[in-house]
DNA sequence: GGGCGAGCTATACCTAGGTTTGTCCCGTAG
DNA sequence: CTACGGGACAAACCTAGGTATAGCTCGCCC
């Protein structure tokens, strides 16, 4: 099967999960290219950080298993490029010869799990069956946040004015006096907005509106 | 152990962090005692790990400075057991001959940081920043939660059931017929609810419905 | 200039939410 | 037995939420 960087990647409709492979050794990628499909897994195999780079993210839940140890950029360089690009897809790690520090650097970086060679094959699978579980369920999550974000681009500066102090609870006159407004106004924005934001009650919204300020669930702490 | 009137920090109470070293080489908790106190750090300072499981866990902002080889319990053996004690202090291990798998161990089971032997002084003075911002994050978190808890212990089997409906955006009279009661019953209840829970809106309600059903913020999220 | 959308308001009307007061049943703790 | 708390309900009454219809000003784009 395919083990080189002409990967077809995502197709539409498709749920399947992929694994990406990346690592310089032909020898190495056959392996996990093995390994992965003797599981049923689909596999996409690269030389290099930038080889990856290149092609598109899947739109399928998806895992990177990475050897630290690149030529160009490293490992936890394409780790931190992804990052960067708002790339979320879990990582493993494998390395002949790392440090702690790398280790620990990775892994506070979001890393899913760092693996030693040789790396047993059950510990790979394992650990790639926890990164994608993770990956499915942050691509559900976003899938309903973008949702939810999408509506609310929808509303007009003055709606989002009147969605933020309803949703805090305040009173259609307490916003009217806040904004400026008549109570009617209010009540009229307040009917666009739960029809523009798909909501059936004042508590969908209330969550809607608690989705969107929690944005990034991103762990990293202090940068 | 050794309480030194904190330099500059004007707090009322006692809201001071501090960090819990445990290192069984006595000349290893003076130069780590000494480097906190440096920089107005309260410490406290243990041979073993069941030292401080004896003592009582702390109630301001802290963490741990753990030496991973530990005479009788060892680093991760104390992190499991205070996970399940469900004691979350942040903890900062120290090694000096550790490897990758320890590593990726303690890390994957929340611990902030995995320092080597020898350990610069700012590195530690870093992670134990950090950690204690985490653990102060983690408390004001969990107070206004277990605030909310107990205000929900006291609702009566009824008003539960009317408050999980009331939150999921149904109507008095849709509540009423799916709990087999009359409409005004509902909204006597409801007015219940309010008081007791001390929410001056429906918002807030369903807000602290949220942070009732979504209890455990586990180690190991990152999605 | 005309059309358009955003923003704002009013009148009128209806529904949903919420409190008060008072009543009743039941089980249990004192 | 009595007191008490939980549960359930009713009538009366008031406030808040919500819709429809209609009308106004502005600024913008063609």
């Amino acid at each position: 099967m395919t083990e080189r960087p002409a990967p077809s990647l995502p197709q539409a409709g498709d749920n399947e999960p992929i694994v990406l492979v990346v690592d310089d050794d032909p020898s190495v990628r056959r392996a996990l290219t093995n390994l992965f499909e003797s599981v049923g897994l689909k596999v996409a195999a690269f030389g290099s950080a930038q080889e990856i780079l290149q092609s598109k993210p899947p739109e399928v839940p998806s895992c990177l298993v990475l050897d630290i140890r690149l030529p160009g950029l490293s490992g936890l360089d394409l780790q931190a490029d992804l990052a960067k690009a708002n790339i979320h897809t879990p990582i493993i790690f494998i390395t002949g010869h790392g440090d702690i520090p790398m280790t620990v650097r990775a892994m506070k970086s979001g890393a899913v799990d760092f693996l030693t060679k040789p790396v047993r094959d059950q510990d790979m699978l394992d650990a790639v069956q926890a990164a994608i579980e993770r990956d499915r369920k942050r691509r559900e999550i976003e899938k309903t946040v973008s949702n939810v974000r999408s509506r609310f681009e929808s509303l007009t500066p003055r709606e989002r004015d009147v969605l933020s102090l309803v949703a805090s609870g305040k009173m259609n006159k307490h916003v009217a006096a806040e904004l400026g407004l008549a109570e009617i106004t209010v009540k009229i924005y307040r009917g666009q907005i739960m029809r523009k934001m798909g909501a059936k009650s004042l508590a969908e919204l209330v969550k809607m509106n608690e989705a969107l300020g929690i944005q990034p669930p991103k762990r990293d702490d202090q940068t």
